[in-house]
RNA sequence: GGGGACGUAGCUCAGUUGGUUAGAGCGCUGCCCUGUCACGGCAGAGGUCGCGGGUUCGAGCCCCGUCGUCCCCGCCA
């Protein structure tokens, strides 16, 4: 504490030295070389007459000896320094002694005896150390002094990997005749999806730009423009709340080409994404990724974005006898679904009863209810039941366990089976969707819980940490209950399969429209999403019509959207993927923060330069706008 | 907007049933130490228990409110 008054330390200036090596390069065949060597001092160790000081940069770690007989000048520097603070040193190399290496460290075989030290520059104590790998601090601490968690070598691990990718992705598709174009950030809003930031213009006073969610309209315009293939490392804006994965602002890796087929477009992904992973060191198996509709995702996963290291839900209907629903009074129309949490251990009867009350209990009045499977193989009379539950639930775990990652273990792997309770469904108001979607949430928290126990979410940097699939056939339309109308599920757009178009669905049965749309998924995250998009005006302008919009207001909203289509508009598509979530799961990283240089809270605010802020009267006075602050 | 967790020294945390002067490890400061690499030894400094109010003879602990951070739901075309 006291040495943040201290001001006793003698700095000296560069002059003219100039850095001959990096940190974490120097190696035995260096031995005998004078080196010069700037960077920070990771730790000091003081001997009395000898001192270590170990130097960091963002390359390595270089001990660096200082002994009182070799250079008293130096040591006496060397008992100044502290942590952090930045240093030069001038010195031989030197192959350390038997018993004095570090296999710990890639420069451990030699040290540097320094004849010189320069104090570049004092520190402060750091409010927590940069030195410690496992330092596990708070992270309101860690985004104030941002710049000192960013020095760890952890985050400079992070953002490294993040500049690999990002290069990796730009050679990639730059080889493949992508152009990259950039589109403005100051433009118009768009009245339909996630929030708008808003930035007031000067000029005209009461007017607004918005800041882009995406450049959806704009790379559309690049495809009519007939640049072919487009892509952009884009910035992109969502006033919506947080999550670990959702920051407020965040990159795509933007994309968009003429005349394609959604393989297409999915060869290309597919292809950017495995030269990303391989600059990872992690090499993706050949072939296409798999592929399943969102009919099929939810159906088996009761989630569009289904996590592939888990093994999926079994439709237990075929093994429960039309007698056996008659008389356990379930809805012959309703699911009954099961699924396998592989090797949580055995549980006692207490816990798994424990478990069942909970799960029960987060039914709560919802019509769903969990068989006890291990209870009803006591009853005699369902033990078949019982035995048929298992077997089919068994036979999908043994599919999924070619996974070598897992062994199948009957005994400790933990079988969940949901039934709708008895009744009918409009006793409780569920449709089977809803069913599906609330089971595969309760697979996910399962999961989660046993995440120690079975160990499929582990990193082992290696290409089976990472199950990659395509959902397609997203539904076209989606019913907003807040709202009482049908919204576009992607965005309006979006193409419906050619087949919804022509056989009328677009306006007898909304809800059965498929889109020509698809989401990339990693491990049960949305890496990205895309469509093939209307390229006729007429449909477009029926697009609009079917989501409720006039032609009026189509035209106040798109109209120079509308007329660039009536100028030749080529067949096009393309996707969006967020960059970040890609470099977050490659780090094994669980939150956006830890690859994002500055991020912001969960309250979308910036603890480092504390922003959003009030501004002056006068900047409001020029903006004309008056603060109407809430009570 | 809703639910949950957390907030005590610079950092990570402990703090019993409400009871005297609030502790530990790391870090920091000073001294000692020529082979350490999480160096070691001795000594020391460091606290508005997030903030405000209440209950009580007495509050880090109980109650109410508030602020902040994290996670989840809603929301995120």
């Amino acid at each position: 504490m006291t040495s943040d008054s201290k001001t006793s330390v003698q700095l000296d200036f560069i002059g003219s030295l100039e850095r001959t090596h990096k940190l974490g390069v120097l190696r035995s065949t260096d031995a005998g070389q004078t080196v010069t060597l700037m960077g920070w001092v990771n730790r000091r160790r003081d001997h009395g007459n000898l001192i270590f000081l170990d130097v960091r940069d963002r390359t390595g770690i270089t001990q660096v000896v200082f002994d009182k007989e070799v250079s008293p000048a130096a040591h006496a520097r060397a008992e100044a320094a502290r942590p952090e603070y930045v240093v030069a040193a001038t010195g031989r190399v030197r192959v350390r002694g038997e018993g004095l290496t570090n296999p710990n460290m890639p420069t451990g075989d030699i040290e540097v005896v320094a004849t010189e030290l320069l104090l570049l520059n004092e520190s402060k104590t750091p409010p927590f150390p940069i030195a410690d790998a496992d330092t596990n601090v708070n992270e309101e601490v860690r985004l104030k002094y941002r710049y000192l968690d960013l020095r760890r070598p952890e985050l400079q691990r992070n953002f490294e990997l993040r500049h690999k990718v990002t290069r990796a992705i730009r050679d990639y598709l730059s080889d493949n005749e992508f152009l990259e174009i950039e589109t403005p950030l100051l433009t118009r809003s768009t009245p339909e999806g996630a929030r708008d930031y808003l930035v007031p213009s000067r000029v005209h006073p009461g007017h607004f730009y918005a800041l882009p969610q995406s450049p959806q309209i704009f790379k559309q315009i690049l495809m009519i423009a007939g640049f072919d293939r487009y892509f952009q490392v884009a910035r992109c804006f969502r006033d919506e709340d947080l999550r670990a994965d959702r920051q407020p602002d965040f990159t795509q890796i933007d994309l968009e080409l003429t005349f394609p087929k959604q393989e297409t477009i999915f060869r290309v992904v597919e292809g950017f994404l495995r030269a990303a992973f391989a600059t990872a060191n992690i090499t993706l198996p050949e072939g296409n990724f798999i592929q399943m509709t969102y009919d099929q995702a939810i159906r088996k996963y009761g989630i569009d974005k289904p996590d592939m290291r888990l093994p999926a839900m079994v439709d237990l209907s075929a093994e429960v006898t039309p007698e056996l629903r008659e008389s356990l009074k379930i809805d012959p129309t309703l699911p009954i679904l099961g699924f396998t949490i592989p090797s949580v251990g055995e549980l006692s009867g207490t816990a798994r009863k424990a478990l069942l009350a909970e799960v029960r209990t987060s039914f709560g009045e919802t019509g769903l209810d969990l068989l006890d499977v291990a209870r009803l193989r006591t009853a005699q009379a369902f033990a078949p039941l019982a035995e048929a539950i298992t077997t089919a639930l068994t036979n999908e775990l043994a599919a999924f366990t070619n996974n070598p990652q897992i062994t199948t273990n009957n005994s400790a792997d933990l079988h969940i089976v949901v039934t709708p309770k008895p009744g009918t469904p409009s006793m409780w108001n569920y449709d089977p969707q809803w069913i599906y979607k609330r089971v595969g949430q309760l697979r996910l928290d399962l999961a989660k819980k046993y995440a120690d126990k079975h160990k499929l979410f582990e990193q082992t940097k290696t290409a089976a940490d990472f199950k990659f699939l395509w959902v397609t056939d997203f539904p076209m339309y989606e019913w907003s209950e807040e709202h009482k109308r049908w919204d576009a599920a992607h965005h309006p757009f979006t193409s419906p399969h050619e087949d919804d178009i022509t056989s009328g669905r677009l306006t007898s049965d909304k809800g059965a429209v498929r889109a020509l749309a698809y989401d990339i998924v990693l491990n049960g995250t949305e890496l990205g999403s895309g469509s093939i998009r209307i390229h006729r005006q007429d449909v477009q302008a029926e697009i609009f019509r079917s989501l409720g919009m006039s032609d009026e207001e189509a035209q106040a909203r798109f109209g120079f959207f509308l007329n660039a289509l009536e100028y030749g508009t080529p067949p096009h598509g393309g996707i969006a993927l967020g960059l970040d979530r890609i470099v977050m799961i490659l780090a094994g990283a669980t939150s956006l923060r830890e690859v994002i240089a500055f991020p912001k809270t969960a309250k979308a605010i910036d603890l480092m330069v504390d922003a959003p802020t009030p501004v002056s009267d006068i900047q409001l006075r020029d903006l004309s706008l008056r603060i109407n602050t809430r009570s």
